[in-house]
DNA sequence: ATCTATATGTTGACAACGTCAATATTATTG
DNA sequence: CAATAATATTGACGTTGTCAACATATAGAT
C-alpha cells in the first residue's frame, strides 16, 4: 500500500510580488543596492530566478517600486511635520530632523531613492509622483514662514541643506544621529536667514 | 628566403597604469560607474583583462584612484577660491559655484567620489586625505567670515548646501547650470544667516 | 656575465549575474 | 468546456570580477 505523498506546496506562491519586495528590502539594507541580486531575492522569497520577471519588467522596475515606497514613507514624515500643531518654525525643524533621520535609519534605501544610475525616477510616474509629493510637503511648511515670492528659494535651501547633510552623513560618516536635533535647528536658522529680513 | 616579421609591439605597455586610469575616466563619464567593467577598460587600454590586477589590487582600488584624482581637482577649485583676491563673501560664493560646477560638469565622477558602496574612501588614505584637504579649503574661506566658535557650524552649513544642491541637480534634474551663480549667492546668504548676527 | 627574483603581461577557467527562451501548471475569460 | 493569460520552472547565453597557471621582460645579487 502506497502511503500518500506529503502535502505539496501550492504551485502558486500566492503573494509572490510582496514576498519579492520584502526580500529586496531586507537585502537592500544589509548588502546595499550593489549586493542586491535578483536571483538572491527570488531564492529568499522561495521562488525561481525567473519569477521576478512575472511581476516586474526588469530589475530596475523592481527597484523603482522600492523607491516609490521610500518616497511614500518620507512624504508621510514630511506631512506629519507639516500637519503637527507646532509653531511654523518648529515645524520646519521637525521636518528637517525627520528627513535626516530617514536617511540615517535606512541609508541604503535613501541612496537608492536618489541614485539616477540605478533607478531613473523620471521613467516611473508613481515613484516620481511620490517624490514630488514629498517635496511639496516641505514647501508647504516653508510657505507658512515667508511670503509667496521667496517660498521657492527658501524651499530649495531647506531641501539642499537636509539632503546634503543626510547624504554626507551616510556617505562620509560626517556626523552621527546624536547631532541630528542640533543640526536641524541650525539649518532652520540658515533657511530663515537666506531671505532678506 | 623568409621576409622579416613586422615590428612587434613591445611586451610591456610602457604606461599601463595611466592608460587604465584614462580609459576608466572616459568610460565613467559616458557609461557611469555601473557601466564601468574592468574588462572593458583593459581592452580600451590595449591590455588583457587580467592586466589591471598588476597595478591595482582590485576594481575598488582602481576606482579609489579616480576618487582621489577627483578630490584633488575639487580641492584645487576650492583653493583657487580661497586664494583669490576677492572680498571674503565673494570667495564663499565663488567656492560654492565651483563646487556645483564640478558636480554638473563631471557628474559620474562626483557620484563616485561620494559613493560609499562603490569606494569606501576611509579605506584609502590618499583619497581620504584629498577629500579632507578639499573640505579644509572651504573651512578656510568660512573662517574669514566669522568668529572661531562658529566656523565649524557655518562650514557644515556651507558644505551641506552645495553638496545637497549639487547632488539633487545631478540625480533629480532639479536645476541646470544656468542657475548656478544665483544659487551660489543664495547659499552664501543662508550660510551667513545661519549664525546669530 | 649569469642566475634568481620580481614585475608585467597573457589565456583558461570558474561562479555569479541579468535576461532570453522554452516548457509546465494553474487561473481566468469567453 | 476550450482557449487564453498569468504564474511558475529550468536550460541557456553573454558578461562580469577574479583565481590560477603560464609566459616574457626587467631588476637585483653574486
Amino acid at each position: 500500500m502506497k502511503s500518500s505523498p506529503p502535502p505539496q506546496q501550492p504551485y502558486h506562491h500566492g503573494d509572490a510580488r510582496n514576498a519579492l519586495l520584502r526580500a529586496a528590502s531586507e537585502i537592500l539594507e544589509t548588502s546595499g543596492a550593489a549586493g542586491l541580486a535578483l536571483r538572491q531575492l527570488a531564492e529568499r522569497a522561495g521562488l525561481s530566478r525567473q519569477a521576478p520577471y512575472n511581476h516586474f519588467a526588469d530589475k530596475q522596475a523592481l527597484l523603482a517600486e522600492l523607491v516609490k515606497q521610500g518616497f511614500e514613507r518620507l512624504g508621510a514624515d514630511m506631512k506629519a511635520a507639516a500637519d503637527s500643531d507646532l509653531p511654523p518654525v518648529a515645524r520646519l525643524t521637525k521636518a528637517g530632523a525627520s528627513y535626516i533621520a530617514f536617511a540615517q535609519q535606512t541609508p541604503a534605501l535613501f541612496r537608492l531613492m536618489f541614485s539616477k544610475e540605478l533607478v531613473d525616477v523620471a521613467c516611473y510616474p508613481k515613484a516620481s509622483g511620490a517624490a514630488e509629493h514629498s517635496f511639496a510637503q516641505l514647501c508647504k511648511i516653508v510657505a507658512a514662514l515667508t511670503s509667496p515670492e521667496t517660498v521657492a528659494d527658501m524651499s530649495l535651501v531647506a531641501w539642499s541643506l537636509v539632503h546634503g547633510y543626510a547624504t554626507l552623513c551616510i556617505e562620509t560618516g560626517l556626523e552621527g544621529p546624536e547631532h541630528r536635533a542640533d543640526r536641524a535647528a541650525l539649518f532652520t536658522r540658515a533657511v530663515l536667514g537666506s531671505v532678506q529680513p
